[in-house]
DNA sequence: ATTTGAATAGGGAAATCACCCTAATTTTAA
DNA sequence: TTAAAATTAGGGTGATTTCCCTATTCAAAT
């Protein structure tokens, strides 16, 4: 028996792969999440043969899922179903490791075949997936899904998050600014409110994962 | 029923192959031709409906095999199952149109999906074919950009770098990896110098521009 | 067999950050 | 013109980081 988490966002696409997939005999699906954390705190208790999972979701997203997934259980066998078919984007998940990565308008047999496929030690890649590879890569990460928090931030600070992406202290951004450390603070937390961060580090993965950065 | 001329000069791999799909009722052999032109002259009286080609023959080869029935035959798919996993001989197929495209180390249970899938109107290509495509990707600009200074990290530090890139504080770092939260502070503070570096901002962004992080 | 490097851990101190609060001025938009 | 939003700034507190030490253990290399 195969035992499979899907992790989508979407009620409606869950409810259509766990009736296309249960369909078979072999297959069977443990459970269901609806973003990246939740599958890591199901895999706590659970174990699958496959996690079938989504790139954009709230919370925790697919890439960072997969990574953690890929470095904690590297028994468990990750194949990707998603939309998204942009050359970076494959590129990034095949070579992390990933087993399987097809686009949403693959049809349900070919999916079952995928997934046996992986079950038995393969690898699956969608042939528009492959042909894609084929075109000269891009390197945009515009399809990589941007935080909508991002449209909350103003224009002062995103000038604040660059300077602390370039290194700098809040003393330092003053100086470049003209205005006091203490407003630099304030910005800082305004801005980690917003984007309900919580300290540098994470600040600054925000900013390049959201293309604030570069 | 899937018709398939299977198109290869060793008698063996021919043998192997049809022993393999006639196994499966679906599918029947309808000729065998041990190089190009003579795949070409069979085409004359009977048209099958895949037509599984190898690349090295005698005579004419597989490419301008395939591209003789590509023009005279569009109807007819064309599946390449070969030894040769060259990038540019992978290219050069694929963009020609062939719809499958395997190496012949693919399982025999694969070989019938990906029959039955080509059939159906799919297009299958072998996972050791994606992952070539993968590899010569762009070699230069990425790798030229990597500071030196990385080589000096070792797989500890980066691992602690990784989880900062995350967002984690010393204490969770410790936490994730069984170790006292001092231990990381020693690893950051070792970072830091190995790295020129004076802040989390500025190691963040290290990361991000040294692709330790993505 | 000895040395080196890596990973571990702690003490301590200064700097910085994170976050709470209020509040003034300026800019923008309704 | 008025209201809302943005920018400015400071007080205060506790958490965290940065950086200086020393020091032990373990594995790998000479």
């Amino acid at each position: 028996m195969i035992n499979i988490i899907i992790a989508d966002d979407h009620k409606i696409m869950v409810d259509g792969l766990r009736n296309i997939l249960e369909e078979d005999p072999e297959i069977s699906i443990s459970a269901v999440a609806y973003n990246g954390s939740e599958v890591l705190s199901i895999l706590e208790s659970s174990k699958p043969d496959i996690v079938l999972l989504d790139i954009d979701m709230p919370g925790m997203n697919g890439i960072d899922c997969a990574r953690e997934i890929l470095r904690s259980y590297p028994e468990i066998k990750i194949a990707i179903l998603t939309m998204h078919q942009e050359n970076s984007l494959i590129r990034k998940f095949i070579e992390m490791g990933v087993k399987g990565y097809m686009l949403k308008t693959i049809p349900s047999e070919e999916l079952i075949m995928a997934v046996k496929l992986i079950y038995n030690g393969g690898e699956y890649f969608n042939s528009d997936v492959t042909r894609e590879l084929l075109r000269p890569s891009q390197p945009s990460k515009v399809l990589l899904s941007i935080d909508p928090l991002v449209e909350q931030l103003t224009k002062r600070e995103r000038e604040i998050i660059r300077l602390i992406c370039e290194g700098s202290s809040n003393t330092q951004i003053g100086e470049r600014l003209f205005i006091s450390p203490k407003t630099v603070d304030s910005h800082r937390t305004n801005i980690m409110k917003k984007l309900d961060l919580h300290n540098t580090a994470a600040l600054v993965r925000f900013a390049f994962k959201n293309e604030l950065m570069d």
